[in-house]
DNA sequence: GTCTATAGCTTGATAGAC
DNA sequence: GTCTATCAAGCTATAGAC
């Protein structure tokens, strides 16, 4: 991740940011304050305002990195979908996976930082402060993207039970973001939090006759 | 909710879970401060350790408390069900119903804090940290006995399925506990967090769609 | 860009008077 | 049970030397 022809503002910028990723997904926004990211980081105190300005700041910086990210694969991933099936339209369940998948791809792909981003996002996509602002902003201009492919793949289902089925997905969606392991001790050992691939392969599948269920009505 | 009866002692006992629950569902554990409760308490910085021993103790006994009785009235409604259509099975729906509606009934019938404590538990299910102990010791053992009906009334499901099946439902359920009105802005306003009885005639069609579709394949 | 030093405030918890 | 007073530790943020 972090290319050996960096400067040494950069390295601190990128240490901060990767440290700060780990513990506020662990803790949250408030219990974890700016002398233990810079402590993990191995830098001094006073070089996190220097770089963000505030905690914040740092905190939105960290929030933002990743989902520039997983939007921009999720806008490929559908176009190609599109692509795929056109002058037709494709079936439900793609446009659903690509909306999901790229959330896993960074999970698996990104090592312990990309876990620990989906840790962040699902406490702040349950968060009453912290979703009005974070999910909105970073987030809502591409589930408006899918709400018209959605709209378009399920022709006569009314807006209100489309907006709720996207509702019942996102927070299926996050829950499994979370990773808080529950699901492991209730199921004495069957279903692992991170194996994301049986839970992103059977999420698609749920929502998608989720979907259908309400529209139908 | 308070008796005219009470003691001096116990008034600032419930007056101190009342406010605790208000501001720790909305600014979460480590944003609110033992005197930021006291002082919406009206009552003295010192007593919040008094009575409760310390800030993890209080907030413990806040999280317990509405889910004794969440919990014994998610087992009436099941057996409610259950004798309904004894000798034989209810369909799916009543089950999911039995457990969704009990959450709908207390953040409605409970006012402010009963809203509150939808915030703080759907917080607390998407904590890594928080998760294992809370939800684990409070709702886990109820969870088991639904598991149980859910078996029963889905023969021939994988175990997998069914349990990764409650597990979106977990996530449906407890996002629409969080009340976020993230939804309200994505929709233009067609859909509000705060119209309990929309989400959760929705939830119920829309999870056990899903829960068929999982066991099916 | 980095580091030292520190200002100014808030934190959880408690000892002891009433 | 309640309140005053206080402790020791933590906090964010910044001014100024290098």
């Amino acid at each position: 991740m972090r290319a050996p022809t960096q400067k040494r503002g950069e390295i601190t910028r990128d240490r901060l940011l990767d440290e700060a990723e780990l513990l506020f997904a662990l803790h949250g926004f408030d219990g974890v304050s700016i002398r233990d990211i810079t402590k993990a980081a191995g830098v001094d105190v006073a070089l996190a305002n220097y770089h963000f300005g505030s905690k914040d700041k740092l905190f939105d910086a960290v929030f933002q990195r990743r989902a520039e990210s997983m939007n921009a694969r999720r806008i490929v991933l559908l176009e190609d979908v599109l692509e795929r099936y056109a002058p037709g339209l494709p079936p439900l369940e793609d446009v659903i996976g690509a909306f999901t998948w790229p959330v896993a791809e960074i999970m698996i792909e990104g090592g312990d930082g990309g876990r620990a981003y989906g840790r962040l996002v699902a406490q702040v996509n349950n968060s009453p402060k912290l979703a009005q602002v974070g999910m909105t902003r970073y987030f809502d201009p591409v589930v408006r993207r899918f709400m018209e492919v959605l709209r378009a793949v399920l022709p006569g289902c009314r807006e209100e039970e489309l907006f709720w089925s996207y509702h019942f997905l996102s927070g299926a969606l996050t829950l499994s973001m979370a990773e808080t392991g529950r699901l492991d001790r209730l199921s004495d050992g069957r279903c692992r939090s991170d194996d994301l691939k049986a839970i992103f392969a059977r999420m698609v599948p749920f929502c998608a006759a989720g979907f259908r269920a309400l529209c139908k009505a």
